[in-house]
DNA sequence: AATGAATGAGGATTCATTCAT
DNA sequence: TATGAATGAATCCTCATTCAT
C-alpha cells in the first residue's frame, strides 16, 4: 500500500491521545443530549453514532458498551459538580462561600440543564442508583457536614435537620427547574433561599 | 336466588366484573413493584405476567398496552395522592388542613414508597414526562394556588414564591426519602417543615 | 332453579333450527362485510362477534373455525352465483338467455358488491385458490361450454376462443368495478358488451 | 490500486453499495416468491429470512418494514410493467406501438407470473388496495388515455368505453392466466385480441 | 345455548454488539 | 483506526381457540 500523505511524520502517541480524547468528548456530548431528551433506554447506539457522525463500530473503540458510556458521563458530570465546593478546602464554610455555593449550583442547573436532567433521570433508575449510591454519598456527605457546621456556628437550633432540609430543598429546586424550566422562577427562588436559609 | 331472565347469562355480569377488578388490581400491583425496582423500560410484559402468574396475552385483556398500564398506575396513585387535599372543598386551606396535608403526604411517602419511587422515576423519563406533564399540572396547579392563598392570608411577603418553594421542598424530601429511606430522617423533618413553613 | 318464563312450552326442534339458521346468517353477513372491507386476515373473530352482538365463544357453536366460516360464505355465494345460468336447463343458451345472463351478472356485481369483493379477494389467495380451484371449474366449465356452443351456432370463426375471451372479459369487468365502482362506467359497458359480443 | 485518501474507508462505498444491492434483490426475490405462493399476510418475515438465509434483523437493514418491502416489490414491478408503453414518449400511440404493448404485456405475464400473481393478489386486499390505489391510477390513467386517443383517431364510435373495455379485458386475461396458466390459451387469445381490438 | 376469561403460539420490529475487511 | 453488514435475543402485541361456568 502506498501512502502519499504529506505529513508523513509518524504521529506521536500524544497526538493520537489528543484525537482520542476529542472523539470521546464528541461522542459523550452527543450522548448527553440524546439521553436527556429521549431517555437512556430510548436512545440507541445508532442514533448516537449518526449524530456524532461516526460509525456504530467506532463507538465501541471509545466506550466498551452503552452502559460504559453512561457511567463515563455520570462520573465526569458528578466530578465537576462538586469541585466548586469549599474552594479553599479549609474545611470551613463561610457565609460568602455558602452563598457562592448556592449561586454556582443554580447557575450550573441553568447552564448544564441537559446534564442535570440526565443526572436526575439516572438517579431514579433503580439499577443505576444501586450502583452509584455509595459513590454519591461520598461526595454529598461532606457537603451536608459543612452546611451543618455552618448552621451550628450560627446558633441554629437543629443544625443537622437544617442541613438536610437545605439539601432536600436544593434537590427539589433542581428537579422542578430542570424538567419545567419555562415555568419555574429560578432567579427569584435563589434570592429567597439565600435570604431565608443562609 | 331466583332468576327471572329468560336468556340468562351463564355468569352474571357482576361476577365478571369482580374477576376483572381483581385481576386488574393484581396486575397493577405486580407492575408497580417491578417498575419501581427495575425501572419502566427495564421491565417487560413477560416479567409482569410471570410474576402475576398469568399469560402474557391476558395482560392485554385488562390494559390495552404497556403504556396504558403505566398510565393507569399513575392515574390511580396520583388521584389518591391529592384526594386528601382541601377535604371539604371549600377552596380555602385552613392551617389545620395544611398541616394535615403535609402529614398525610409524609405518611403516604412512607406507606406507598414503591408508588412514589415509580412516580419520581417516571417523571424523570422524558417521553413519559411529555405525556403526563399536562395532566400533572392540572392537579398540582390548584394545590400551589391553595398554598399561595394561604400564605397571602398570613401576610407573607411573597406568597407565590413561598408556595413554589414549599412545592419544591416537598418534592426534594420525597425524592430523598424514597430513594434512601434508611438514611433520611423523615419524621424529624416533618416537624421542622411544619414549624418553619406553616 | 326456578324458571318463571311465561312461554313454557318446550321449543320444538324446528324452532331451534330456525333460530340457529337466523344466527348463522347474521354472523355470515357481518363477516362478509368485514372481510370485504378489511380483508380476511385483518378481520378478527372478536370483531365479527362484536358486530354481530354475540360472544366470541358462541361463534364456534355455529362455525367450527374462522376458515369454516370463510368456506361457508364462499359456498353460499358461489352457489347463488351460478343458479341463474341456463335457467331452463335445456343445455342450450338462446340469445335472450345469454343477454339475461350478462345482465344478471352485472346486476349481481352491483347489488352484492361486498360478496364479490370478497370472492375476488379470496380467489387471489393462493391457499384458498388451491382448495377451491376444482370446485370452481366444475361450475365455470359448463358455462364456458354453453357460450362456446352459442358462438358456434352463430357461425363465429373461433368459438372456443371467443367464449374464453368473454369469460376473461367478465372477470376483468367485475374486478374493475368491484374495486373501483365510482370510477367504472358499468352500465355503459354492459350495453357495449352485449352489442359487441352477443 | 493506489489510495491517496488518508482516512481510507475500510471498504469502499462502492463495495458496500454492491453488497446492499445484491442483498436487496435477494430478499425481494424470495419475498415475491413467498408472497405469491402463500399470500402476503400468510408470509412471515421469519420465513422470508429463513429462505433468504439471512437473519430476521437483517431484513430491516434493507427494508424498513414488511409494508415497505411490499411497496418496493410493487413499485419495481409496476414500473417495469409500464415502461414499455408509448416508448418514444410522443404522447401518441401508433398501431404498431399498441400491438407491441399487448404483446409485451402478454409476454410479461408469462415470464413474470409470480409477480403478476402477487400483483393481483395484492390488489384484492382491501388495506393494500387503499394504499396503492392513487399511485396506481397515476400510471394507468395515462395508458387508458392513450388508448382512447388511438380509438378516436380510428373513428371508433365510443372511444372511451372502448379503452375501458380493453383495460378490463387485459386484467381479466391476466387474472385468468396467472391463476390457471396450464388451462389458459394465452397465445391464441393474444392473436384474437389484436385482431379484434386494435 | 351463551359468556368472556384465559391461553400460548406466532408475528413484526428493535437494538446492543460483533466481525470481516 | 474505521466501517457498516450481520446477528439473534428480546420486546410488545395479536388472535384463533378453548373452557369453566
Amino acid at each position: 500500500m502506498t501512502n502519499l500523505s504529506i505529513n508523513m511524520a509518524p504521529k506521536t502517541s500524544t497526538q493520537y491521545e489528543e484525537i482520542r480524547e476529542k472523539r470521546k468528548r464528541q461522542i459523550m456530548n452527543v450522548a448527553i443530549e440524546l439521553f436527556a431528551s429521549n431517555g437512556f433506554s430510548n436512545t440507541s447506539i445508532s442514533q448516537i453514532a449518526a449524530k456524532a457522525k461516526i460509525s456504530k463500530g467506532l463507538m465501541y473503540n471509545y466506550y466498551s458498551s452503552k452502559d460504559d458510556l453512561l457511567k463515563a458521563i455520570f462520573d465526569k458530570g458528578f466530578g465537576e459538580m462538586f469541585e466548586m465546593f469549599d474552594p479553599n478546602k479549609d474545611g470551613v464554610l463561610t457565609r460568602d462561600e455558602f452563598i457562592a455555593f448556592i449561586e454556582v449550583s443554580f447557575d450550573l442547573m441553568e447552564q448544564q440543564r441537559d446534564f442535570y436532567k440526565l443526572y436526575f433521570a439516572l438517579m431514579m433508575q433503580p439499577p443505576v442508583w444501586k450502583k452509584l449510591k455509595i459513590e454519591m454519598y461520598e461526595i454529598i456527605g461532606p457537603v451536608i457536614k459543612l452546611m451543618m457546621d455552618y448552621y451550628q456556628s450560627k446558633g441554629v437550633e437543629n443544625p443537622e435537620m437544617e442541613a438536610v432540609l437545605m439539601g432536600a430543598l436544593l434537590d427539589g429546586v433542581g428537579f422542578n427547574f430542570v424538567f419545567n424550566p419555562e415555568m419555574f422562577p429560578l432567579e427569584n427562588l435563589k434570592k429567597l433561599i439565600i435570604e431565608r436559609f443562609v
